[in-house]
Order: C-alpha cells, then sequence, then structure tokens
DNA sequence: GTGCTGACACAGG
DNA sequence: ACCTGTGCCAGCA
C-alpha cells in the first residue's frame, strides 16, 4: 500500500463514521489493518479538513487544544456525548460514543 | 544512511 | 485525575 492510498483509505474510514459518534486515530490504523496512530494523525493534519475531522480523537477521548474549540461546537449539533470537567477540560463519552466500525 | 518531527498510545508515579 | 517518559512508524531534511 502506498502513501496515497493510505491517505485516501484514512479519509474514506473518516467519512463513514455516523454524526454523533467518534472514532479514535488507533482504531483506524487498526481497522485498515495498516500504519498506525501516528500516521493516521499525519494524514488528519494535512487533509483533515476535507473530512468531518471532529470525529476522530485520541483514545481517551480528549482533542488537542487548537482543535478543541471548534469541535465542541460540532459535538453540541450533532449530539455526541461529550463530559465536561470542572477545570474546564473537556472530553468525548468513549463509553457511549464510541463507533465501532460497523457501516 | 541519520536524526527529528508529529491532530498518538500506554504505563508509571 | 494529572503529568512525564518511552515506544511507535512514516515522511522529510
Amino acid at each position: 500500500m502506498t502513501g496515497d492510498e493510505f491517505r485516501e483509505a484514512v479519509l474514506d474510514v473518516v467519512g463513514l463514521v455516523p454524526p454523533g459518534w467518534v472514532t479514535t486515530y488507533g482504531d483506524i490504523a487498526e481497522y485498515l489493518g495498516h500504519g498506525g496512530p501516528r500516521q493516521v494523525a499525519q494524514v488528519m493534519a494535512r487533509e483533515g479538513a476535507a473530512v468531518p475531522w471532529w470525529r476522530v480523537v485520541r483514545a481517551d477521548g480528549s482533542l488537542p487544544v487548537h482543535l478543541a474549540e471548534r469541535a465542541i461546537a460540532e459535538y453540541a449539533a450533532e449530539g455526541t456525548p461529550t463530559i465536561r470537567q470542572e477545570s474546564g477540560r473537556f472530553r468525548i463519552d468513549m463509553r457511549r460514543g464510541r463507533w465501532s466500525g460497523e457501516v
């Protein structure tokens, strides 16, 4: 599998995640059976803008700071289960919102 | 080839 | 719950 193919595959999978649900970088890599979380992240960093990038989060349900603000608005709009800490941090409720990969 | 970088993951403390 | 260190793998200088 070439780098280009991998890139497309990643973007495809992200497009499959239904509204209100999320998946993780590691899950995508595992689902594709190729590469690792960091490769997926690499793709998202470059071309994530083309897909619903907010449906891809870290394994613990958190997001990098520079994306959090935008993403929170999306979650509110599509009803994704989030958890708000008093410390101001927030994360996805992975128990309820993690998409298993079924279409 | 060699070294560094990341929208990560996981184990420790 | 939080922070830190280590492992990871592909891409690029």
